[in-house]
DNA sequence: ACTTATATCCATCAATTGATGGAAACAATG
DNA sequence: CATTGTTTCCATCAATTGATGGATATAAGT
């Protein structure tokens, strides 16, 4: 039996599908407390009432979405590691930051979600977490940086966090970095893009060669 | 004649004053729509009413807040300028990263709230928005990035702005991040910085020797 | 065609929230 | 003490919001 949530994404043409799709983009741009079912029902097209008989409180339609977005990355996250086989370091940090900026700039919404899970405090105790750590250790695994998702040290874990906590705002700021930058859309992702490699790439590579740019011991 | 903002900070056991700092933490805490005029008043321990006397409308208070936190920002700026003089490079960054990442740590309510404000969608259009893109430029001067304010490249900027983004990720998320890596508070403040230093300084020293680490033209 | 199951809407509730008017307490001034 | 100005609280409003019961429509099964 499927459960409720493959259901939806079964049929996309569902009315439960179409609620959770404009549920996942009102969540991410205006947070839990500032989307209001009404909103939601209001943007479909249907009544409240509708939307509460698909999919029963406003918490359970949010921990779907969570759910939902969890696997969502954690396909994406594959498509990394398929794409990165056999490469060399330098290659494999370009070809990740490619095709997860691609991914979430293509779905802002899941990067403000995944912000307003990791800073925001109110929201429902109930609601399962975004599975970021999980998701570091794949990465490091990907990337070859550790040999087994145990061995993952703290050092390596904090610098790709640094690296996603970098997509995740460029991507969630945009309405608010682009301006600053002055440049169009395009132009952005570009820059986004090679901003990251600019700096991470170096970072990673490095690893062995020279340990002190200034740095302290 | 002191603006009322001016007055509260003059006094900081004014009433006033009391309610702002609260504001502070819990508009931080729990974004603008997650946050109430009763939440504030409850934990100041005042009714409501006294709440709107000293401050009128919710909006108003926030906009107070805002403009506080502006301020409380660029005087932390001066404070870099003031101690990367006639240094090296990469010793500004490095205290740059020190200084500022000390300042959001002991004042965790300011990053929330300047998150919150560059990706919540959901609050009142008339409020100010926080400066970023002055500090932005302000920053570029002060680590000898750009010959003036209007000569900073899109590129710098950027790279800034990523800095600026870790920095802010890692002092908001830490009740997220800090079980991942699985550490205690002050081992958190310094791989914050540990990370920041590594990721970043190289990035920056090394800007005309290697263009490219594998990064397509 | 009749019955049953599914899906949608209308009307309404109780709780919360932003906001205010007015009474009471308090302080300052004469 | 009397007067005036400031600060605080109580009571209350109107609007919004999460949620539900029940009527009604649409589709499916027999």
């Amino acid at each position: 039996m499927p459960s409720p949530l493959e259901k939806a994404r079964l049929n996309p043409d569902s009315m439960k599908a179409k609620i959770l799709g404009v549920a996942r983009k009102l969540f991410g741009d205006y947070g839990y407390n500032g989307t209001t079912t009404r909103m939601i029902a209001g943007k479909v097209g249907i009544d409240i009432s509708t939307l509460y008989y698909h999919w029963g409180e406003k918490q359970d339609l949010y921990e779907a979405l969570i759910t939902d977005i969890n696997e969502e990355i954690q396909l994406e996250f594959k498509e990394v590691e398929k794409n990165v086989k056999d490469k060399p370091l330098a290659e494999r940090l370009d070809i990740a930051i490619d095709i997860l900026t691609d991914y979430l700039f293509a779905h802002p919404e899941v990067s403000n979600l995944i912000l307003h899970d990791s800073f925001n405090k109110s929201k429902p105790e109930t609601v399962p977490d975004i599975k970021i750590g999980d998701f570091t250790s794949n990465i490091a695994i990907a990337m070859d940086l550790a040999k087994s998702r145990a061995n993952v040290s703290v050092q390596t874990k904090a610098r790709i966090l640094a690296v996603w906590n970098c997509v995740l705002n460029f991507i969630s700021g945009e309405s608010f970095f682009r301006p600053i930058l002055d440049i169009d859309r395009q132009h952005y992702l570009d820059t986004i893009k090679e901003t990251l490699k600019f700096i991470i790439v170096p970072a990673f590579t490095k690893e062995k060669k020279e340990e002190t740019y200034g740095i302290k011991p």
